[in-house]
RNA sequence: GUGAGCGUAGCUCAACGGUAGAGCACUAGGUUGUGGUCCUAGCGGUUGGGGGUUCGAAUCCCCUCGCUCACCCCA
């Protein structure tokens, strides 16, 4: 506990650098993200999702009673701060205890409607940076309230894989499994604890801390050594109450009936203490070992839990990051409509009337402001990624034209400045560069 | 928190004990008003930071920071 200061920073000039696990999300790959968020709405809308946007930040009981205050996460995992007034809050690790947070706070379930939120927005965990694991991620998440219908949780699995693949993410893998509930898990639990101690001297060591803590992620295990041990152990997928069973099979049956591809893994487990009944995951080859790219499941009693009524719930939450790292590639989309370029310096004045006129309107223009050469400029153009240069100079602007420049043809024509705007439009409607 | 690998120009890399180089990129010129090919020239690094060994360290040793991958955990 005790603070030793050991930061040499001899020298002058130590770069700045964003902090371990954040990153900084630039063109070409912040395009990218935002083609991903467009179509996630564009996709939750259609199934009844509104966005709901929370604070990022909580005061800490929410998560301790949410996500739970014996899990891993709250333990160890988040940016805990006291501020300037002394309240005691939490950096939001995940986003389902915020949400039911808000429902409860704003009296959402008063309607009795199953009410649907879906959420996008960073997420922080204090863990040790991987490929596809940062600090401050982004997650993209749903959460249904107030049905304990199985056609929910099987309309929202289907959500997830119909999400996924219009995205273009290859490779998805689809498990589902049954956790059971109060009527099952504590008898089962008890099976499970007691088959495991005849196996104790089998298992790994982080198994048989796992025995300890939290005997169901024994199935998470990827130690060889663990692995015959895990074949033997009892499943609570066998073991359901015959309403659990039922309400399983009855997910299976939508999933079966709807084409859509899921594996039943009775050892899927999920991290969070509070699912109750369905979980899935939706794993893609894509990845590294973090290969998860939603996961989620039913959570009956979490809001309960949390201070409310009885409200039974189901969700999922994506990792934005993955989701972008298992993309396929994808076309890039030009930033600009074009680009305009003047003769010589003194003419600025009128290549800044003319982006002002472009603008309003509606298309998308910028030039060089740094009194470079023409050649200079042009090859900014060039860079810039616009498929047309406007050229002015003395000779067009005593014309009241100017010079359109389409640059992937190298094929230029004067263009009266009044109709700039109407042609260079058709051009790129032509060419297909409206992106 | 644990383990392994790696940090040299904007990027990708070379030099592996004798005071740092290439390709690409960038800038300018060849073209007195025109990019993407080509040619020429130029800019650019106290080799992540600190300490040590040595006549001499990018190179060897220690510490530290960071990155990567994996464990763990999870999206």
């Amino acid at each position: 506990m005790s603070e030793t200061e050991q930061q040499p920073e001899g020298g002058a000039r130590q770069a700045l650098r964003a902090p371990r696990g954040t990153r900084d999300v630039i063109s070409p790959e912040v395009e990218r993200w935002q083609s991903v968020e467009g179509a996630t709405r564009e996709t939750f809308a259609r199934y009844g999702f509104r966005e709901m946007r929370t604070p990022i930040f909580e005061d800490s009981v929410v998560f301790e009673k949410g996500t739970g205050e014996t899990s891993q996460i709250v333990q160890k995992e988040t940016y805990r701060f006291t501020d300037l007034g002394g309240h005691d809050l939490t950096l939001r690790p995940e986003g389902t205890p915020p949400v039911i947070r808000a429902y409860l706070e704003h009296k959402l379930g008063h309607s009795k409607d199953v009410a649907r939120f879906y959420y996008i927005g960073p997420m922080f965990r204090y863990e040790r940076p991987q490929k596809g694991r940062y600090r401050q991620f982004h997650q993209i998440g749903v959460e249904a309230l107030g049905s304990e219908s199985a056609a929910l949780d099987a309309e929202i699995i289907d959500m997830a894989m119909t999400w996924l693949g219009d995205l273009g993410i290859e490779s998805l893998r689809l498990v589902v499994n049954s956790v059971g509930d109060v009527d099952d898990r504590p008898a089962y639990m008890e099976k499970l604890v007691d088959a495991q101690k005849v196996f104790l001297g089998e298992m790994s060591e982080d198994s048989r801390r796992r025995h300890e803590v939290n005997p169901l992620r024994v199935f998470d295990s990827k130690e060889p050594e663990d692995q015959p041990v895990i074949e033997k152990l009892p499943k609570i997928i066998d073991h359901l109450s015959p309403q659990n069973r039922a309400h399983f099979d009855e997910v299976c049956g939508y999933l079966s009936d709807w084409g859509v591809g899921y594996t039943i893994e009775p050892r899927l487990v999920r991290g969070l203490d509070y699912y109750r009944r369905t979980v899935f995951e939706i794993s893609s080859s894509a990845l590294g070992a973090q290969d998860s790219l939603l996961g989620g499941g039913r959570y009956d009693g979490l809001v309960e839990q949390m201070g409310g009524d009885d409200v039974p719930g189901v969700g999922f939450a994506a990792g934005l990051e993955r989701i972008v790292l298992a993309l396929p590639e994808g076309a890039e989309t030009a930033s600009l409509d074009c680009y305009v370029v003047t003769v010589s310096r003194d003419l600025m004045p009128q290549a800044m009337a003319l982006m002002r006129d472009l603008r309003g309107r509606g298309l998308r223009c910028t030039a060089d402001f740094q009194d470079r050469s023409m050649k200079a400029q042009m090859k900014a153009a060039n860079r810039s990624g616009a498929p047309a240069a406007v050229i002015l100079g003395p000779d067009e602007l005593s014309k009241g034209v100017c010079n359109l420049k389409m640059m992937e043809s190298g094929e230029q024509h004067e263009v009266s400045l009044e109709i700039l705007a109407t042609v260079l439009a058709e051009e790129l409607h032509g060419t297909g560069h409206t992106g």
